[in-house]
DNA sequence: TCCAATATTGTAATGATTACATTTTTATAT
DNA sequence: ATATAAAAATGTAATCATTACAATATTGGA
């Protein structure tokens, strides 16, 4: 996968992806520095930004900005939406809806970001 | 305004919603005290965080992240979009888009954000 | 006018991210 | 296998937006 990215693969680039691909969570940068540092010893957090950076320019990862100070890290790269429960802080991947936009004149757009922000269905059920 | 929304004003209060007011550009923390703090000398960073916040609280302003390290403060609260140009970095104001949704059962939605990123008229104009 | 509640201020702390220099690893040519 | 150069990983220090907090100032009502 990161060679049909054209990124050359190393332990490290390999863990991350691997880590990415098993937990479907939108992990933070510390999150999976916490996962893997203590099977990798030597691991630094620097290490995961760059791998991080890499890979979300050669598009193999999705990097989302939800509500919060740290930015977290999406394997999905299909078009999707998001959704960030604010009761347990959890962040689900959801079907992008159909939308009707009427964009003024001369806005060129390439992309969209679309945040719902809730309760999710477990925190719904405890209450 | 501030009344209104049962918040004492204050100089440093009236002072920074005129400026939301008076500028739609969707402006940061830095931003309004830069443009503030000619002419309340002793107006501290601290002041124009609290202020904000207390707006925020009240319903009064309406925050925004966009794809950036800080905060952005919006005067309209209506429901609306939000345009980032990729070239010159403004932020505008866009009509909702007509969603159509499909929910999974048991999410309850409180509300959604909608950020488009491409280029805005006048970048796209220069080109 | 006085007093208590509230707001403002400035400094210091926090915490995610980045810069950067050093060390290690990798791929390739010899 | 060895040497070498390019790329990657590491660790420390810097950056910078935001927050915590304590001290000071302001406000509105008794």
């Amino acid at each position: 996968m990161l060679e049909r990215h054209g990124i050359r693969p190393s332990v490290q680039r390999t863990e991350v992806l691997k880590y990415l691909i098993g937990h479907r969570t939108h992990p933070t940068v510390d999150d999976i520095y916490v996962a893997l540092s203590p099977k990798m010893l030597t691991l630094s957090r620097t290490t995961i930004y760059n791998v991080l950076k890499t890979l979300e320019e050669s598009g193999a990862v999705r990097s989302i900005v939800i509500d919060e100070k740290n930015v977290r890290y999406d394997i999905c790269v299909e078009d999707h939406a998001h959704f960030k429960c604010r009761r347990c802080g959890k962040v689900f991947d959801l079907e992008m809806p159909q939308m009707e936009m009427k964009l003024p004149k001369g806005f060129e757009m390439e992309n969209t970001d679309v945040y719902y922000y809730g309760i999710c269905p477990e925190c719904a059920l405890k209450q």
